[in-house]
RNA sequence: GGGCGCAUAGCUCAGUUGGUGAGAGCGCUACGUUGACAUCGUAGAGGUCAGAGGUUCGAAUCCUCUUGCGCCCACCA
């Protein structure tokens, strides 16, 4: 029905103020998990409470194509048939992508749906599709242009099952327990003798990756190290390759760790890599792109990287070079999609400058217009974008943007590239190279025409950073018609967006990115508030994972309990940000809560169909204390949750409709209404019902759609179209009679210490007679006198002066319960408990009244609550005292 | 190495700028089927708010330190 009337719609011509988000696209090969069910519910509750607001709120949606993540699969279904991708070759493996795309790409979109989240559908945007595409195209040459991208060989992150460079980002550096070999290396004295003592034959280098020493290039030591000042001097010969290292001497070693001295493996680490470049050192890369070792490992070259260390390792030892290994904390890096140990390699690859693009995003967070809830991740934030490293955005993949780059075989034989291990020679380099859109007919350089486009794919995240205004079809080209006309004036309209909600875990990978590239190409903030919420974990506090097979499946639960109850349930649990522990118990609060919803309107809507109530309008009548009562308290609920929902305490949101809603309209109103239900209390029923509904409904967008329109049914002309578009509930204004406040608050009071002291006289299943002296209050208890009845399990009310005894004793009326001489003793026993706690709390009170500091600084109001507190309780201590005395 | 977070009832967690007799859900105990709901109702037990100092008239809340967990960042050979 909502998608059917374009519920979901949002448009740039309603006038309204807008309120957008857009979705943090999951993946186009995800399957909807628990962390996908928090954050759309997260987003779906401040959609929904903002289209009520009237706010023209508009959730973008939409898919990510995950380069890596999307080719795996894909690879992986294609390794079934015993093929591997490059049988079928670029052109059809990226055709075997398209259609897995067009197959499985909605899976994820449609369970959004059964989840219930409103988003603008007809909407839905790809990271590829051909508009997306262009946005990515036309940032990549803006930035070229600009100088702010650049190609080189740097030492970068390399998986080497997937065979493609990462990003910092993506490899995640995990610690483990590993070696560290302390490797002997011979040392020939140059020139003079008699120096070099006989342990001095030999200098000993430390290392984790002892395989790597096959491509060293030099050793090194610091300049201040006394130790090693005689190796100057000499000639260090690398084992098993026999080749003569140079000794350099370099601040960045670290003369107290290890031994003192460092190998120096240019292409396999960014430190060496940073040496070998101030020294001049060569490079030699000993690897092939899936890590096996290549002709440069001389008697290891076709041997796996860890095959390779492992033999190396006992050839040393054979050869008596391998002096200790010790236990150590290995800290490697991870390929962020399959796990695999990162090899750090030397290519060449295309990366964006991010300094000139960090310093604007840095000052709008520090100036706030940007937020974060919890605004701790602002630190975060800033951290890492003071300290920004270059992004490296080329992958040897075949699925995602092709890098919009040509270049031209002949400018390039001349300049002998072809080798692949060309320098970074700076702007002479560009020469035949072409950035553009499209294929250029000849290079600008020479003329010539055998252009060859760059087979790298750009980073996934190199187009999901251009998601909250690319999804509006930015760039406009000027030709186009109206339609891209509505485009530009959408984008207008809904950029900035509002509010983004994301995981922590991509801060960097997205969030950040965002930031910059909005600034960088909007010349604006893409959002100005990001709530961060926390990770879904199993009830250990592991991370879910369906590797380690502890997921709760969303749709299972959804099943099982309904979407309802599921997003009923993560809302209460979601706590500021911090992490969500799942069990499978944890969703019976939702459940529960929807059952109880779903039985109290039923009844009530029955109630009124067995009366034969006509109800022709909502207005209220108060016809007593209970009335007014619910009233006030539904004004409390609603602020409370448009207080809660606006500042993103969901969970406070969630739990103030939660005990409106349970515990004062049903265990209290309802059961009230029972009793006499007129058509005015009918209609204050309904009124209150109506208005929780739609407190709740961003909460629980089905069980309140499906109610409202049974009462919508039943009284049709009261109430118009469906609940999703209706106005959010207004607090009544109204003239509150205040001592009516106080006679229900004392009613309630006393009915639950009637329960009480029934409880403890173990008649807690008697209709009981009750006998009352309420002098000028005997009002209050007669015009509430049978719901009085009803509530306490009372048979018979009598208002007598002078009880027999008292067993309860209020401010304004004092009660018997008629039935004979039970036995006193838990009665008594109660009374004595209540005395000696509430005897505390007043002597505590009394002594911060007598206290002259307190009278002095404290603020008058918190004196003021301080008294009245005071005079209440003694006064209550008193009667209470009272009672024990006449019972002991 | 740097940074952040968490420690509150048996369990899972709330507690917004310091002013509460420290709360909820689940579990537990007792009673209950009173004309929506046992996926329920009524009542109850259960806490030196991790420990030690400090600031304050007043601290679960702010500061310092200690202990125990968890996370993030870093060119820790």
């Amino acid at each position: 029905m909502w998608e059917a009337r374009g519920d979901f719609r949002a448009s740039a011509d309603s006038g309204k103020p807008p309120y957008t988000i857009v979705i943090p696209p999951p993946n186009v090969t995800g399957i909807l998990h628990m962390g996908h069910a928090l954050n759309n519910t997260l987003q779906d509750v401040l959609i929904r409470y903002h289209r009520m607001k009237g706010r023209e709120a508009l959730w973008m949606p939409g898919t990510d194509h995950a380069g890596i993540a999307t080719q795996n699969v894909v690879e992986k279904q294609l390794a079934k048939e015993g093929k591997r991708k490059e049988d079928l070759g670029r052109e059809k493996f990226t055709e075997r992508l398209w259609q897995w795309r067009q197959q499985y790409g909605s899976t994820i979109i449609n369970q959004l749906k059964k989840l219930g989240a409103s988003c603008d559908w007809e909407r839905t945007r790809f990271t590829m599709d051909e508009s997306y595409s262009e946005a990515v195209n036309e940032v990549f040459l803006r930035l070229y242009r600009k100088g702010l991208i650049y190609r080189g060989n740097y030492i970068i992150n390399w998986c080497p099952r997937c065979r493609t460079a990462l990003s910092d980002e993506e490899a995640a550096h995990k610690e483990l327990d590993g070696w560290l070999y302390h490797i002997k290396y011979p040392v020939r004295a140059k020139g003079q003798d008699g120096r070099n003592k006989e342990q001095e034959k030999y200098i000993t280098v430390a290392t984790t990756r002892p395989e790597t020493m096959l491509g060293d290039t030099a050793v090194a030591v610091n300049p201040g190290d006394a130790r090693y000042r005689w190796l100057k001097d000499a000639e260090v010969i690398l084992p098993v390759l026999n080749r003569k290292l140079p000794v350099i001497e370099d601040d960045a070693v670290d003369p107290d760790f290890g031994t003192g001295v460092v190998k120096v493996t240019p292409a396999h680490d960014p430190a060496d890599f940073l040496m070998g470049k101030t020294h001049g050192l060569d490079s030699i890369n000993i690897m092939h792109e899936d890590a096996v070792l290549n002709e440069n490992a001389g008697p290891f070259a076709g041997k796996d990287r860890f095959t390779a260390r492992k033999e190396l390792l006992a050839r040393l030892k054979e050869e008596g070079l391998l002096a200790k290994k010790e236990s150590y904390q290995v800290s490697a890096g991870r390929c962020y999609r399959c796990d695999t140990i990162i090899e750090p390699r030397l290519s060449l690859q295309w990366f964006v400058r991010m300094k000139p693009l960090s310093e604007p995003a840095v000052e709008v967070v520090t100036r706030e217009k940007v937020r974060f809830y919890p605004d701790r991740w602002k630190k975060v934030y800033l951290n890492w974008m003071e300290n920004i490293q270059d992004w490296c955005i080329s992958r040897q993949i075949w699925w995602g943007h092709r890098i919009p780059v040509w270049y031209c075989q002949e400018c390039i034989n001349t300049q002998s590239e072809a080798t692949g291990k060309r320098q970074d020679k700076g702007d002479e380099s560009q020469r035949g190279v072409i950035a553009a859109k499209e294929k250029p007919e000849k290079c600008p350089d020479c003329g010539g025409t055998k252009l060859i486009q760059d087979p790298d794919v750009l980073d996934t995240w190199f187009s999901s950073w251009l998601w909250p205004f690319a999804t509006f079809g930015w760039p406009f080209s000027r030709e186009q018609e109206s339609p891209i006309h509505d485009q530009q004036k959408e984008l207008q309209f809904f950029y900035p967006t509002n509010t983004l909600v994301t995981g922590s875990e991509i801060l960097f990978f997205w969030v950040a990115r965002m930031i910059m590239a909005g600034l960088e190409f909007q010349q604006n903030i893409p959002f100005s508030d990001v709530v961060i919420h926390g990770t879904v974990r199993d009830e250990k506090g592991i991370k879910m994972s369906k590797s380690l097979g502890n997921v709760i499946d969303p749709l299972e639960i959804i099943e099982k309990f309904g979407a309802d109850a599921l997003r009923f349930s993560l809302m209460m649990l979601a706590a500021s940000g911090s992490d969500v522990f799942l069990s499978d118990e944890k969703f019976l609060v939702g459940r529960n809560f929807c059952n109880k919803i779903w039985n109290a309107a039923r009844f009530l809507l029955g109630k009124i169909e067995e009366e034969g109530i006509e109800l022709c309008d909502l207005s209220c009548h108060c016809d007593g204390a209970a009335d007014e009562w619910i009233l006030r308290e539904m004004n409390g609920a609603i602020e409370a949750v448009e207080t809660n929902i606006e500042s993103y305490r969901y969970n406070e949101a969630a739990k103030s409709i939660y005990e409106f809603f349970w515990h004062q309209y049903c265990d209290w109103y309802v059961e009230i209404a029972k009793v006499h239900f007129s058509p005015a209390r009918a209609k204050i029923v309904i009124l209150v019902l109506l208005n929780s509904l739609k407190l709740l409904h961003p909460f629980i967008p089905f069980l309140t759609e499906k109610i409202y329109q049974l009462i919508r049914e039943q009284l049709g002309s009261l109430i118009r179209r469906r609940i999703i578009r209706e106005p959010w509930p207004q607090k009544l204004s109204g003239e509150w009679d205040r001592g009516r406040k106080r006679d229900m608050e004392q009613l309630l009071d006393t009915i639950r210490e009637i329960r009480n002291i029934k409880s403890d006289l173990g008649m807690g299943n008697k209709k009981v007679s009750l006998e009352v002296t309420a002098g000028e209050a005997r009002d209050v208890w007669e015009e509430n006198l049978d719901w009085i009845k009803k509530l306490a399990f009372i048979e018979h009310i009598e208002f007598r002066d002078g009880l027999k005894r008292t067993l309860y004793k209020g401010p304004r009326w004092i009660l018997n319960i008629a039935e004979g001489d039970t036995d006193f003793s838990t009665y008594l026993a109660t009374l004595k408990k209540k005395v000696a706690n509430l005897e505390k709390v007043v002597q505590k009170s009394a002594k911060m009244l007598r206290n002259e500091r307190f009278l002095h600084n404290a603020p008058p109001e918190a004196v003021e609550k301080e008294r009245l507190k005071h005079g209440q309780l003694s006064g209550q201590l008193t009667r209470l005292k009272e009672l024990k005395n006449a019972f002991e």
